[in-house]
DNA sequence: CCCATGATGCCCT
DNA sequence: GGGCATCATGGGT
């Protein structure tokens, strides 16, 4: 078990959402720790990539994160209600991350389910502990990710990854979703699933 | 299971 | 003022 460092960040956003699959995210806020296992994961690159808020190379208060080093949060907000994490990937001026689409409880479901639905997971329906975490959304509310999140270093304590060694699964590429404004790029395939 | 729809407010032009 | 890297809900199959 060991933490994910800077330059785990710094290589092409791509590589980084495949590789991303699997590993442990770590989120620690009062006393409270979570440990979710990432599932799903979706690479912007903005340089080549009409999906990406940064394409154009459009420098704005709330891109200008991803232009700066790896290894550092993105938190935007969408759709008036909902918040998306993402981890900014590879060096300074270039504008990349990727964002996690989903993640499954590992240390704390407990938390995760008050953090969402205000119940215990006993208390839980069916379909709500199948949709605890498997959507961008919805792992920012079971996770306490807002915008206050937005900028935080990876190689500190609030969020970071964690790599338990696990590696018994197969790897999915899709095309992206929910980006068909973005013409030719809708059709990359940068969207990770773990399968298994 | 699937699909259609409405909610809701920030960001950027 | 238009658009949006989403989700909950409600109804049909």
């Amino acid at each position: 078990m060991y933490k994910l460092e800077r330059d785990f960040y710094d290589r092409d956003a791509r590589l980084v959402g495949e590789e991303l699959l699997g590993k442990l995210l770590v989120r620690k806020y009062d006393d409270v720790l979570i440990k979710s296992r990432i599932t799903e994961t979706e690479a912007y690159i903005a340089e080549i990539d009409k999906a990406s808020h940064g394409y154009g190379g459009k420098v704005t208060p709330r891109t200008k994160i991803m232009f700066g080093p790896p290894g550092f949060t993105y938190v935007y907000f969408i759709y008036g209600m909902y918040y998306c994490l993402n981890f900014v990937t590879e060096g300074e001026g270039i504008c990349s991350a990727v964002l996690i689409r989903s993640v499954e409880p590992v240390i704390n479901i407990d938390a995760m389910c008050m953090n969402r639905y205000n119940k215990a997971l006993d208390c839980l329906t069916k379909s709500q502990l199948k949709n605890l975490s498997n959507g961008p959304g919805k792992l920012c509310n079971a996770l306490k990710i807002t915008k206050e999140e937005n900028g935080i270093d990876l190689t500190g304590d609030e969020i970071y990854l964690e790599d338990d060694g696990f590696r018994n699964f197969a790897v999915e590429k899709t095309k992206r979703i929910n980006i068909d404004y973005a013409e030719e790029a809708k059709d990359f395939l940068w969207r990770y699933l773990l399968r298994n």
